[in-house]
DNA sequence: TTGTAGGCGTTATCAT
DNA sequence: ATGATAACGCCTACAA
């Protein structure tokens, strides 16, 4: 490898001017025209190891999800990386394995490894695990999820509309006994859905049934406890909302299970798209959220910060989910 | 950020022999004192980058996959992470975008960012698209896909004994007219597991019908002609064996518009598992590759290299395929 | 506009 | 076992 002294020497110019040169300061065509020559003929290739170390910048970024293999999280990177990689930042994936301790972990790591900013969708909303690091003043940007009493930059979908307009899609359906799987309330996201859920309901007059409030894990395995709860009850509901992918997939995996076909004995809307819902039949009614844009505007916000923008902070931004309305849901009247 | 210096000054010793008590030489039993109280007084955190620059190791490594949203990549993604992160390397992600000169890109910009090495899912089999780079050096672990004319450790699951499974399974059923929807022959996978196909017919003495092997791009859209074309044929085919995930779900998708029942109407046996695949009614058959066991493997390997081992090079490590048998093959005797 | 030289935070090579 | 010091490759005053 090469390095900007046999540039230079290859040049007969001295290294400040071709790190000069480099970095896209005024020198002399002549010499311009030289340097140019000796880079193509040396095939240099600067090394960003050392430029970090000079400047401070590893034009490298953190992003930090709860699981790497899950749908939702890999469309907002795939965002983030169409923003960031014509700009020649890499980014490091870390997953915090669904931990609030790995997340807290994976933080200070990337925070030694010297990343310029951090994209962290954390894995719950009671605290940010992972502070300290904020602290030390690093540009962190949240996604999905905001945490209480932390103000940061965050890119959210808007949850309380997405399941206002999904209940309000099965209530236009002639339902009024609707249950709802909720996530745990201390993640931001799961509560705005039951407020939703509420909201809906009380806009419609519908009076709330305690017994059709279900909660459940938003990890793996969740919902399929309290999806056998709810099918339990003496008056259950007509039609239920699962508020996330795996309590979707579970639901109807019980529902398979116990012979009972979607749309017909049990009417059920779930969260999150994958190709695979609309394969069902009848496919599955969903509230889908924009994934990319999310990464995309968190890199965003991200790059303005890191370059020293902290105009309009925290900023937090919502953005609108849209409903795939089925017959999933069966039209009663 | 303090540095190895202010520990020194602190600890009254020199930097030396911070920096080998940092590296684990051995040092006098008083001075490892005083210089872990300095260390934990000053909340010293060794710089990455600074190392980096004197031992040309950056303790990261680069992941290049066709696409970041895939999610047999990701599970790839997990098993290298597993392996990886506890002993404190860090992975750059990039996509190839389905793309070949991205993937030559990225792989030329991985090396620029020094990473320690290379993990390649390369988008065809034909070339390997970013080759200066593997010449350079730096090792690289190939995954899922061998590549022609290039000696390189590689890690995949046996396609031909995968394709073969399923053929004989669909076989043992009792079908002879079985088609198949193939990748692009230039790409391993894809071929190896035509090869699977048609070993499995010669061994249960099936005259091979060349109207049945039909082929298709392996992006996202792949497998909906094939599928039409097998479908229109006079005398068609009773099962088909779409050879990845793509194809499969999109089969299945023509499947489902055209009323065909499947398992019923025409057997379907596909590759690459999805949870939602079991959830079909009747569930899918599908080859299930070990996703996780691939990312473990290769990172080890790469690990082996990254430390100067080159026992066995180039090694190729062949992993099995099970499985999942259901009634979306018709018994038909 | 250019060359020179010091420094970024480590590690490694000397002597001691 | 330790301390002093020269690299590693780059950037950036500073002086010219």
């Amino acid at each position: 490898m090469s390095t900007i002294k046999d540039v230079a020497k290859l040049a007969k110019v001295s290294v400040g001017t071709v790190s000069r040169y480099i970095n896209g300061y005024k020198i002399k065509d002549e010499n311009r025209i030289k340097i140019e020559e000796a880079i193509n003929q040396l095939d240099f290739k600067l090394n960003p190891i050392a430029r970090g170390l000079r400047t401070n910048k590893t034009f490298t970024i953190g992003v930090l999800i709860p699981r790497i293999s899950d749908i939702f999280c890999t469309q907002v990177i795939e965002g983030i990386e169409e923003v960031l990689n014509p700009l020649n930042y890499s980014i490091i994936v870390c997953s915090a394995n669904d931990n609030f301790e790995q997340q807290a972990e994976k933080m200070k790591y990337l925070q030694n490894k010297c990343v310029d900013g951090i994209i962290v969708m954390p894995v719950t909303s009671t605290e940010l695990y992972g502070k300290e690091v904020v602290e030390s003043g690093i540009p962190v940007v949240l996604i999905d999820r905001l945490v209480k009493d932390c103000e940061l930059d965050a890119v959210i979908s808007d949850n309380v509309n997405g399941a206002y307009s999904a209940v309000e899609m099965i209530i236009k359906k002639g339902h009024r006994k609707i249950g709802i799987i909720a996530g745990p309330q201390d993640i931001y996201t799961a509560k705005e859905r039951l407020t939703g859920y509420l909201r809906a309901l009380n806009d419609y007059h519908i009076e709330v049934n305690e017994n059709y409030i279900e909660y459940s894990q938003y990890t793996k395995n969740g919902g399929i406890d309290a999806f056998n709860r709810l099918m339990s009850l003496e008056d259950r509901p007509t039609a239920i909302f699962t508020t996330n992918y795996p309590i979707t997939v579970n639901s109807m995996k019980v529902m398979m299970e116990k012979g009972l076909r979607m749309g017909e004995d049990i009417s059920l809307c779930g969260y999150d798209q994958t190709e695979l819902f609309q394969m069902f039949n009848p496919p599955v009614s969903v509230v889908v959220q924009p994934t990319r844009e999310i990464g995309i505007h968190a890199a965003e916000i991200l790059l303005k910060r890191i370059n020293g923008d902290y105009s309009r902070f925290p900023y937090i931004q919502r953005l609108k989910t849209h409903l795939i309305s089925t017959d999933s849901v069966k039209t009663l009247f």
